[in-house]
DNA sequence: TATTTTTGCATCGTGAACGATATAAATACA
DNA sequence: TGTATTTATATCGTTCACGATGCAAAAATA
């Protein structure tokens, strides 16, 4: 008995969880050079499109949990870029701002979506099937996320 | 300046790994009850196709390095799932096969791939677009995996 | 055959992810 | 107002991912 559907080629699973390992990979020579690892990134591009957000609106953003987003601001600010003070109306939150080293960063990030877009058409010949899958990859996104939303 | 290239929703590669991460996590509920990991079910497809490999080779298939993949052994092999012989031809290897614990697990996975497509037809209404995807993944995959295939 | 290079595997350290759990503050409610 | 519940954050432990490095065996080469 061979169970095709137990063999790893038909697993869409794992090609998502290899692809988004590779891209991520991909961004290495971006970041390297900055510092800073690609969760950082992210977290980054959050703060850079608003500054000063509590933790959990940026865990929200990200689509992570406090209990991995915490550390990664904790080890975030240990290496200067951000800053977290404690909230005045709502005294349990975290406010998370840029230092000026955080700001700054996003003039030497500014080029990195392109260089990558041009990384992976120099590698894959093009970057337009990555374009097709996004509406794809967000209704699975929608899908598997369990928010709240549609429960009054 | 806003920079819109900067902004988190225009990032492709955040979406592959929200989607994995969140795929990857909709195995949970079937990978609990058998007491494996994600990454553990992959070595172990690996191996019910083929069983007794070398580190290297499930390493190759998984697109992960040895430095991954032999502390994923190890604590495979701590569970009871495979063992990790001495390599007779090359010493240097280690052959990697089942134990009867993990031979049998293979009954109780087999229906794991078609639960997983119902659950995310279920929460994303079908899994035609995750089918869609396959082959640009594909050649992401392979754009990306630095094979040294072509380099005589 | 002797030496160099490559290969296969392992170890170490760091940074995520994430389940489980804890704590204090805010909110809801009796 | 007092109590219960929820929310925001943090800590802890485990497992991955992966760069760097080490080591011994095999293969290639001089």
């Amino acid at each position: 008995m061979v169970y095709e559907q137990l063999k790893l080629n038909n697993q869409l699973c794992f090609r998502l969880y290899t692809a988004a390992r590779l891209t991520v990979s991909a961004y290495h020579p971006y970041l390297d050079p900055l510092g800073i690892t690609y969760p950082q990134y992210l977290v980054l591009l959050v703060l850079w499109e608003q500054d000063r957000q509590p933790v959990c609106d940026i865990a929200k953003r990200l689509m992570l949990d406090t209990n991995t987003v915490t550390p990664l601001l904790q080890r975030m600010e240990k290496s200067g870029l951000l800053m977290r003070t404690k909230g005045k109306t709502d005294t349990r939150q975290r406010i998370v701002s840029l230092t000026e080293k955080g700001t700054a960063l996003r003039e030497q990030a500014k080029h990195i979506p392109e260089c990558l877009s041009a990384s992976i058409i120099e590698k894959t010949g093009s970057v337009e099937e990555l374009a097709t899958m996004a509406p794809a990859l967000d209704k699975l996104i929608e899908g598997l996320s369990e928010r709240q939303i549609g429960f009054p």
